[in-house]
DNA sequence: ATCTCCTATGATATAATATAACATTACATG
DNA sequence: CATGTAATGTTATATTATATCATAGGAGAT
């Protein structure tokens, strides 16, 4: 968070109430939260806030590389690299319904060859693995 | 489209008219299709459909390996690869939206390896690139 | 052949997700 | 303090998806 407060400074970006608010409800939380959900917890925290308002500051949230939408299950996820426009792969683990972010470093440049081989420019590309994460395993 | 009936008598699934319709519709359309607009497309066929008539084509369709939903714009594309649970890479150009699938193999057991270290267990991926598709480039 | 069961379809309603459009406020800058 | 831009407020509605219950249709048993 407080690496967060200091990009956006850095960056003239207006982390604003609302705005803030929404990203620590992501952060708090393991899993994927929708875009309702986040809505009432808004609301829970004396927000009175109609769909736009967290549609809007989740959409600063992702431009800026705060955040995550997860596609499979149109929910979002806190991320917690600020700005940077990366790649990133998420493991969802089919037990506990948690997301979390992996590295994908290792193989993006391969991919985005093989897939350059077939005419294909790449820019940008998201991962969802499904599976069983470590805790679940365990128990 | 043979190859698929074949599957289906193998396995006896069954390619009713409607399930053999939107998989028609999905092969002809190189862009994903949404739902409303397989159930318009259907509508325009003769098929006197409501909503639950399309999704539920489309989870028989998805569920045996036909076609696969993407999760970032809410559509449906075709797959030709009958029956074979494989992990998908979809390839999907910003400039025409047009979304065709690319070879994965190489990568994947990588990303595995590298998930699992982290202690997560993988069972399935997908991976949406997107980017500008070749005949976009070159236009 | 017909009964039975299971699967698929028909039909209505409603839930869940997302955005359009316009009004108002807030606040940095000249 | 005037002005313009960005953010928020508010209402309405579009889009995507599913729950539920009723009906039909077809494969296998007797």
């Amino acid at each position: 968070m407080k690496n967060i407060e200091e990009y956006c400074k850095k960056n003239s970006l207006k982390l604003t109430p609302v705005r803030r608010k929404v990203l620590e409800l992501l952060l708090e939380e393991k899993r994927g939260l929708g875009a309702y959900r986040i809505l009432d917890l808004l609301r829970d925290a004396g927000f009175k806030s109609q769909p736009p308002v967290a549609y809007r500051a989740l959409d600063f949230l992702v431009e800026n590389g705060f955040a995550h939408k997860i596609g499979s299950q149109n929910s979002f996820v806190a991320c917690t690299k600020p700005g940077e426009h990366h790649s990133p792969v998420f493991m969802i683990c089919k037990k506990c319904d948690s997301v979390s972010e992996g590295p994908s470093s290792p193989i993006l440049p391969e991919l985005s060859d093989s897939l350059r081989d077939t005419g294909f420019e790449v820019e940008q590309t998201i991962i969802e693995a499904e599976g069983v994460c470590g805790s679940c395993a365990s128990n």
